[in-house]
DNA sequence: TATTGTTATACTCTATAACTATA
DNA sequence: TATAGTTATAGAGTATAACAATA
């Protein structure tokens, strides 16, 4: 609210920022939620595809990555396992602990999809030039404040 | 997967770009669902009082812009209508047809969630300069097809 | 006592299929 | 017959609360 009224000069053009990051964010997401439908998984599956390529986390560590109860997790996983893509593997040290990791099918198709995004995704950034692809990858990566462009899951 | 071998020059910079592009969204999807949730809605919910501010669509228009099907969209609106955010109009000429609009209350809350949006992106947002907004929301427009600046719901 | 993970329970979201009313 | 919307049903996703095992 304060945003809005306390800057009027700037609020114009952030409202257009908003507005552009918003539909691009939909519109990213959706397609991201048809490639996860066409494998019969959601999009917290393929998220949580995405992180164990390449970490093998314990249950709560996965929770916190995805911003979800340990509960929710659980059941994710329960059907992921019945799906034979991740595996569950006891602490050592800690007997309280589950490690989630990905099993050989999980991997294929973790990197099946991640093709599949980027295929999918051709039509919308060929929209741009290859200078332009830079620019807004590296704005992006500015307002995720990581210009360093240190991978994290997508 | 024929995007990323295929022009193996421009896949590294789109690999970024898809990666930006990813976490952006999650960042921004994972923003506007706490604000929904901070006033008990969904995500979709949220969405679609979005959609309704400066329409009064048909249900099956409702359904094509949220991309869901009829069924599940009478169950989005019976729980928002119980909740007094909308109403339905029966249609004149075509009495099949049912319009949905919102309600006062219904445009209050929009009103104030669109305010909370820019507020809680603001952190972001002012990570740029007012001349890398400016570019970025243009790069986005680009992405979108939409340079002209058209406003669709977000 | 505190923490990790699971289970029990309840509600929302979504789709498919069947239905009613209207065209 | 075809279309608009709803209802019935079922499964996934999510949270809260309670629990067992371990620390």
């Amino acid at each position: 609210m304060s945003y809005a009224t306390a800057v009027p000069g700037k609020s114009r053009v952030s409202g257009d920022l908003v507005d552009s990051l918003g539909q691009t964010s939909f519109t990213v997401i959706a397609l991201l939620s048809r490639i996860a439908a066409e494998h019969d998984m959601s999009l917290t599956q393929l998220r949580a595809l995405a992180i164990l390529r390449d970490r093998e986390p314990a249950m709560a560590e996965l929770a916190a990555f995805l911003g979800l109860e340990r509960s929710s997790v659980s059941g994710l996983m329960d059907r992921a396992a019945r799906r034979g893509l991740v595996r569950r593997t006891p602490g050592d040290d800690d007997a309280r602990v589950t490690y989630v990791s990905l099993t050989a099918k999980g991997h294929r198709l973790a990197a099946e999809v991640t093709t599949e995004v980027a295929d999918l995704l051709a039509p919308m950034t060929n929209r741009l030039s290859a200078a332009e692809q830079k620019r807004l990858t590296a704005l992006l990566f500015a307002l995720l404040d990581q210009s360093d462009g240190s991978q994290q899951p997508s």
